[in-house]
DNA sequence: AAAAGTGTATTAGTCAAATAATACGGTTCC
DNA sequence: GGAACCGTATTATTTGACTAATACACTTTT
């Protein structure tokens, strides 16, 4: 059963997408593997305290991407097969990568102060 | 008169939050200094497609921040007196950074992949 | 078999973002 | 002084995100 302990809301963000990028993240960081069991969506709703229908709009975007598979009265899980696995983290990496790299050169910071700011908060991240 | 020639517009991100962004960081990167012109609503609303009413938006709340004087039918522009550029640029930097190394980390890369993420992608950021 | 849990679907409502169309009074510039 | 531009304000509408309350058929568990 995947974990949503370490997902934290946050505002700002639709909390359909939040929940996307957090399984994503944990697909491409290995934590979330081929065939694993997810929290049913009334489960999921509860725990983090929205609305049941917001979770089934997550979970259906993710079956549209192939990474999800609901069988109606059983429960749903990721579905990683044929290269679904790499292909998310290669996405997830080069977009990241690509809107990181842009916020740090708009703020005007050299290619040293931004390596130097990560490495500044990359304990923090670690918790 | 501040350009926003480098001004992009996403998707998934309310326009006059874009907006904010883009000038803090402009302040933040010292390419935005203290009396600087802003386009009046109407053509900066013309120039990046959306409504007057957003930008009308964007530029009301730099105004509660205290980050822009205005003065009914005169152009606006900047303040950055009192440490007020100082003080978005720290912000910038903490939320940034703090945003930036979660994210890194979430996707399971080591404090070296995530240096070496910045690093591929930097060249594309100074375009 | 019965109960509990699950995926799925529907309808209704609230709220914020964004658009659209004006309107009014003040400033700038020729 | 007058035209052009500016900040500001108002009202209405559309769209998407989210909540709320159900309902139904299927699976799992006991």
């Amino acid at each position: 059963m995947i974990s949503f302990d370490a997902f934290v809301l946050a505002e700002g963000v639709p909390i359909y997408q939040q929940i996307l990028t957090f399984l994503k993240r944990g697909i491409a960081a290995g934590t979330i593997g081929d065939g694993d069991e997810l929290p049913s969506r009334r489960v999921l709703s509860a725990l983090l305290g929205v609305n049941p229908n917001t979770v089934q709009k997550a979970y259906r975007l993710l079956e549209e991407e192939g990474l999800i598979q609901s069988h109606t009265g059983a429960k749903s899980c990721i579905v990683l097969s044929g290269g679904r696995g790499e292909r998310v983290k290669r996405q997830l990496l080069e977009e990241d990568g690509r809107r990181i790299a842009a916020a740090l050169h708009q703020m005007g910071l050299t290619r040293e102060e931004a390596l130097a700011l990560i490495d500044r908060y990359w304990e923090e991240g670690t918790q």
